[in-house]
DNA sequence: TCATGTCGTTCCGTAAACGGAACACCGGAG
DNA sequence: CTCCGGTGTTCCGTTTACGGAACGACATGA
């Protein structure tokens, strides 16, 4: 849980000192000092007063990356970001990110299952073996998840994009 | 932020006591009491043991509602997930819920700017508001954002989808 | 060289989050 | 009734995250 790193990594994009920032966010500088070297545990409280000032959501920064119960290869990582419920389905989203490399296989998923991807940047390869489809920045892929499938990028360029997966909600099952 | 009612409600949800949470999470009692009831204010390592335990991530319990900076009218309600960058461009994806009732109008962004909206449930009637798009569940709407535009939920099924927004990087800045 | 500003780290007293134990409460068994 | 095993809350001593101040390092300017 990387949570130092990752302020001081949006902290530097910005441009901004520690000093400035821990002004701005009204925490101590050892605070955000120790915080963002790993050696405080910080407070939600002091944690969310940072990351607001940084214009990113608390979730940001906490991506959990081993916590996550996802698909995780050599060449494809996925967050969960929310998880939610309706009258017939769970839902499922990611944030996915695809490196360039060899093709990342998926096993079938029991019937029913759908997974929508949205690519955001690169160019992605995926969905059935047998059956690939592709999408550039802005385009929309969907196929049944029933099938062993498969993600890959094209090109040199990281793939991100976001994955939803829709599981069907058995029927006749508790809830 | 309702971390406590939140951790309290999974809990529930899942049928187990209190203390038994606490005994597996390795947290004291009073820590999770006083947690559940808001009277306390958890660190990270707090929370994440418990949350683990529950099984969900971290974001499960901190999709912070009230910091998303984000488009929020009678009908639509839109959180930020996440925000990235790339060479070309600043993304930003949200999760968006629009209730039946009258369209929500926004107005034209600067120009490049792209939506990009991926329907979960419901029927969604979106974009330019003199060619708007309509889409049910797993369909893909986009459109360039730089003329006013809207969102209406068609019917009087909750419409629950992924929007994201890309803004391309003014040329000359660095980043 | 010396003064001034800002950088990030470290020191330190205070406030509060921590875990363990004691507590009041409840339902079931004897 | 008493005695148990369980619930969740409160008390309390210990640990630690907190902010302010002091610090050394570095850059700028007189």
């Amino acid at each position: 849980m990387d949570v130092g790193p990752r302020i001081r990594a949006l902290r530097m994009e910005r441009g901004i000192s520690l000093s400035a920032l821990a002004r701005l966010a009204g925490v101590g500088k050892a605070t955000l000092s120790g915080l963002e070297n790993g050696v405080r545990n910080p407070t939600l409280e002091t944690l969310y007063a940072i990351t607001a000032q940084l214009g990113v959501p608390l979730t940001a920064v906490l991506s959990a990356p081993e916590q996550t119960p996802t698909v995780r290869g050599a060449a494809v990582g996925a967050t969960l970001l929310e998880v939610f419920h309706d009258r017939d389905a769970t839902y499922e989203l990611y944030r996915m990110r695809v490196s360039p490399g060899p093709a990342q296989l998926s096993p079938a998923h029991q019937t029913g299952v759908t997974e929508h991807v949205t690519v955001f940047s690169g160019v992605l390869r995926a969905g059935p073996v047998d059956a690939p489809l592709t999408g550039g920045p802005g385009e929309y892929l969907r196929w049944t998840s029933d099938v062993p499938h498969s993600y890959a990028a094209v090109g040199e360029e990281q793939v991100r994009a976001s994955l939803l997966l829709r599981y069907p909600r058995p029927s006749g099952k508790d809830g």
